[in-house]
DNA sequence: ATTTATTATCGTAATATTGCAATATATAAA
DNA sequence: TTTATATATTGCAATATTACGATAATAAAT
């Protein structure tokens, strides 16, 4: 992101800012909508349905684990990931109470 | 963003994740939020309340620019950034229905 | 124990973002 | 017209992101 100032800003505006980064790529959209689907969950089905390279979607999914998004699972060699329905709920409040809140404006 | 592959995915895909980043970071997350409660609309009103260089504003208020979610009307020699309430409603909707679409997972 | 399959990590190249000083542009005021 | 003020643009340094090949780590199967 190069070097961003976060100590001038707000613990809110900071983790607002997060939890948007962590969906501002089309992968990790698509891989949220792909276990919404529960068309699989498997790390590999992931790799197959996204179609980038297997330590790409391994990234991927690091960034997701890490606001908590999704939480992997392991099933013998292979891992199930999926989505946290409490975060995806929490994000989800928060969203919806930054666009609540906001979006007055003055013209 | 390095380089992404957005040829790989739908154009909805790429522009969710493209109206997320614009939100991806805490000064627009700031600037959108300042606009809001309607302290003051003058470009130089947000580089005082925001704390970053003039030209570090400038850049952000572009980024926001482009993806509509506020629009610059000129006053003499000032400017006034105003929230375009169409865009900020539409992305409302459509991040709703990011989050009420998905969110089910296997386990 | 060796092989195979699955996922993670490392290293690195290409590109993007963030931030600012310097400067350009534009408009109003003197 | 000159000056002052407000905003945008340019150029650059520092850092972050994206993507992938090579390789490590892990666990099942042989």
């Amino acid at each position: 992101m190069g070097i961003s100032k976060t100590q001038i800003f707000s613990p809110s505006q900071n983790r607002l800012a997060r939890q948007f980064k962590a969906l501002a790529h089309p992968a990790r959209i698509a891989i949220l909508q792909f276990l919404s689907r529960q068309e699989g969950c498997i790390c590999n089905d992931i790799v197959e349905e996204i179609g980038l390279a297997q330590p790409t979607i391994s990234q991927h999914l690091k960034e997701l684990k890490q606001v908590g998004l999704i939480q992997g699972e392991v099933e013998g060699k292979k891992i199930c990931y999926c989505i946290n329905a409490e975060v995806w709920k929490s994000l989800q409040d928060e969203f919806h109470s930054f666009f609540e809140t906001g979006g007055n404006s003055c013209c």
